[in-house]
DNA sequence: GCCTTCCGTGAAAATAAATTTCTGCATTCT
DNA sequence: AGAATGCAGAAATTTATTTTCACGGAAGGC
């Protein structure tokens, strides 16, 4: 057996999508020709993952060498390494680089939407504050009632999801989509209730008054909504979802897979922050998974 | 100017995520050491990217030349072609290899539903059939009244997204995840009428048994379902979602967001088959977009 | 205004890596 | 049991990448 450890040396510098960010907004490319050859490898990066480094040269007119000390630059440690990189980074990245190609074909459309919901994933998992999602989800897995709030239909679906995740982990909550009623649930909530708000824009002004009402009666305030928007400003604990704004690529649409993921996340970490709740929440998985494979089942759990 | 145009041959025989998938399931890999090889790349899939032919070869205790014959034998063109599509589905596919591990710290459960919401978009990609998605889109962009069918945590989502997406539209429809309901609608449908109906498990009897009846009254029916399910047994138009069964790391959870983008795709290739209407629907996400950045909004539309 | 210095670049050499060829060995079929 | 098939490794070849070195241009100082 041989159980010698290698060196295991971790020698890509730059993180995956960084390279291809480096790469289209020439971070730290100084000469023409660095950025002529930063252009050649964006224009194909098919290609460029494929060809060896004097395909690359020739393509854009430089030597091999200026190839190598362009790889370097960008953090590589050799040019093999930086196709790996971009290899790395091609499949989540790609879709940055035409971001507003106008897409026709129904294979066009497919690729672009889930290329772009797995970009919005991405995003979603770098930017998230794991202190302030436990903090969530200790609060909610604490808490004798939550009521979740949302409007319009991406929010909205969100508060519902919050509902549906929630209460199979024997959460007593209810969601709301109601400006109205929201106010009211928000005047009549009892000590012990949390609520928590989504808003994709973080502009609800709705959302922002029930939040006001709620801190001045000290009914604590969890916000899925952007950074520094009106709406986290109003809100106790903020789990921030900030997708880049600069790049169109993430409408609503998009970010509407984060915002889930986000539910998920918090869904998750409410379980297991009760390891009695955790475990029911094993067992009726178990269960569920049992009847499945059973096939005797008429209806499956939460279809 | 140097337009010399590369040779552009498109190497990677191997489809990126299959490759880590023959590699774990060993697909055409007969000899021992070609095994063994299989085991030490996954076991460090971020290693063997970074590595030479000689540190695998060192690390497996075979040499050089049959690390080569296993790249050929899992159809890489080179040994360096087999570290760039390991790289490129090693994002994707890395949560395969430890698809049970339980999850414990905040961190790696966030990583955990993020890496499988991805992989279940990705698969929802190779699996989909454009054929049977435009022709849904063609009849739902053609018919009078849209009928959206779901029950359960999860296709009541689907439903319900269905109508939030295609109202945008201009289409007629209405959601309803009440099985009576259904019934009475299935039975009150005029021609013209199309039914569009999700089950994530294909087991749905009461979705069967409107879809059955609506095929008696000539309605037709589109079923977001598994391949071979009852539920696309007994529908006119199935788009089949089918995440791999085998690796339990598909849970309904993660289903959901490939359903959601099948729906995504739907509503996109919906409004492309109507010039008019999808003049309206690029008319309408601009507006949104301007009123975003003009910032004067009240109310971001479909928050 | 000219000289010096620094930086970027490519040619060629050197090095490193990967692949092919060939031979030996094991397994299996006749 | 003997022959044939096919896989694995050693060595050599080939290929690719990188380093070294020398040149040229641009910027700054005298």
């Amino acid at each position: 057996m041989t159980d010698a450890k290698p060196k295991g040396e971790d020698q890509g510098a730059v993180n995956s999508t960084d390279l291809i960010a480096a790469l289209s907004n020439g971070e730290g490319l100084v000469s023409s020709l660095e950025r002529k050859l930063a252009a050649v490898i964006l224009s194909d990066v098919n290609f460029a993952t494929a060809a060896s480094i004097t395909e690359i040269a020739a393509k854009a007119g430089v030597s091999p060498p200026t190839v190598t000390r362009f790889c370097r630059r960008l953090g590589c440690a050799s040019f093999s390494d930086f196709k790996v990189q971009l290899a790395k980074s091609a499949y989540v990245g790609l879709r940055y680089l035409h971001p507003e190609t106008i897409t026709s074909t129904p294979a066009e459309v497919a690729e672009d939407i889930v290329t772009k919901a797995q970009n919005a994933l991405f995003e979603l998992h770098r930017g998230l504050d794991m202190a302030s999602l436990s903090r969530a989800a200790e609060l909610l897995a604490g808490s004798s009632m939550i009521y979740a709030f949302g409007a319009g239909g991406n929010s909205s679906l969100i508060a519902n999801e919050l509902q549906n995740r929630l209460f199979r982990l024997g959460c007593r909550i209810t969601a709301s989509t109601d400006h109205a009623f929201n106010l009211m649930l928000s005047a009549a909530a009892e000590p012990g209730a949390v609520v928590i708000g989504s808003s994709l824009s973080g502009r609800n002004t709705e959302i922002v008054r029930c939040f006001d009402l709620l801190r001045e009666r000290e009914i604590p305030t969890i916000a899925l909504t952007r950074a520094g928007s009106e709406v986290a400003a109003a809100a106790d604990i903020v789990i921030a979802i900030d997708l880049p704004e600069g790049k169109n690529i993430f409408r609503p649409t998009s970010t509407r897979y984060a915002f889930l993921a986000a539910v998920d996340i918090l869904a998750n970490l409410v379980a297991y922050a009760d390891r009695e709740k955790s475990r029911r929440l094993l067992r009726s998985i178990k269960e569920q998974l049992v009847r499945h494979r059973d096939g005797d089942d008429r209806q499956l759990l939460g279809d």
